[in-house]
DNA sequence: CGCCGAGTTGAACTGAATCAAGAAACGTGG
DNA sequence: CCACGTTTCTTGATTCAGTTCAACTCGGCG
């Protein structure tokens, strides 16, 4: 049933089982098309977001442009991370790339958590130091490495490249559509 | 004595005074000078280090350059978080950039706390997220903003033009020093 | 079949890097 | 407290990675 939030879950913290059934079951299922946006510019990101089956992206516009920061696949979780932890209205927008199920928590019902279990504590302290390991090798990317280097880089990432449009992935790895294309040129 | 580390703690998690003296009696503390060199590359960073006074500043070296991405205060935490989370040996320098006086915590130290002390996995939840705060507003500046929009944005933090020599603050905001001064020439 | 969005390609442009040389500031010892 | 050497900062000339704008091609879908 929610076999893979279980699993996700009990990564971060030592759950038993009964636990992890009552931690599942306050997540709300919801199907979502392709194109459809789940969370808009200017909401606070008030829940956390799993995806069970399909692909998500985030993203924020900056002079009309799309810049696409982060895509998460089923199995993993999809938040304005930002929004999700300061309280402020988000500055991001969380758009379904294909027909997706995706299962989301209320952070007021994580709060009550937080009281009821310590062990999630743990789990939300373990989930921040993987966001925290993923942003910093993101943000030593952007700083170190060429446009190309990040595309080859991602290149060792398939699921990437064969469900996500080029038009994402180029801002994804920092650059525009047109450059995407020309660095695969060069690549060839 | 400790009251700087103290107020650090408590602004994470509800310690009481108690608690707050066994934790900060935990940290050892240590004088270094100008320049001193407290975490080199390959060093795992399993230390929690906070600047008590003065100045420290973290960096990597690639092709003989070195970027600077931290600076940290009295008052503030100094960590290769990326080491000190994974376990991994670090990419990273931790110098002194003043005579400073920091304390730190060993991790295993940390690990025991985790255990005896609930509050202490809520803390470090709370430390991440800020941690993550800053690293997204880092990640979002670099994409998207332009230098000059960077240094402008540095021009707020008086204490950093104060202290720190202007060949670190190039790379801390992406640029190189030569960049960094002819962006300084346009503003006037 | 025709259209429309995605991707490609070319030409011109631009922000920042690089390389090199000179000026200013700093600190260390006499 | 000054003099000298070293480091930091500035400035100029050139190069380069990546952007912008525009035109064109391709492929899928109504």
């Amino acid at each position: 049933m929610a076999a893979l939030l279980s699993d996700f879950l009990a990564a971060y913290a030592p759950f038993d089982k009964s636990e992890l059934d009552d931690i599942t079951g306050q997540f709300e299922s919801r199907k979502v098309k392709k194109n459809e946006i789940i969370l808009t510019e200017g909401e606070v990101c008030n829940q956390l977001i799993f995806v069970n089956d399909g692909c998500l992206r985030l993203y924020y516009v900056v002079d009309e442009v799309e810049i696409t920061v982060w895509f998460a696949f089923g199995g993993s979780s999809s938040i304005d991370i930002y929004s999700f932890i300061s309280g402020l209205p988000s500055t991001y927008f969380i758009q379904a790339i294909e027909d997706s199920e995706i299962m989301f928590l209320p952070k007021s019902q994580l709060d009550n958590l937080y009281l009821t279990n310590p062990k999630i504590q743990e789990m939300m302290r373990k989930f921040w130091e993987d966001a925290i390991l993923t942003l910093i090798e993101r943000f030593t990317a952007l700083q170190k490495d060429t446009a190309e280097q990040r595309y080859l880089n991602l290149l060792k990432k398939p699921e990437y490249l064969q469900k996500i449009p080029q038009k994402y992935l180029a801002s994804f790895i920092g650059v525009t559509p047109t450059s995407l294309s020309r660095i695969r040129k060069n690549i060839r």
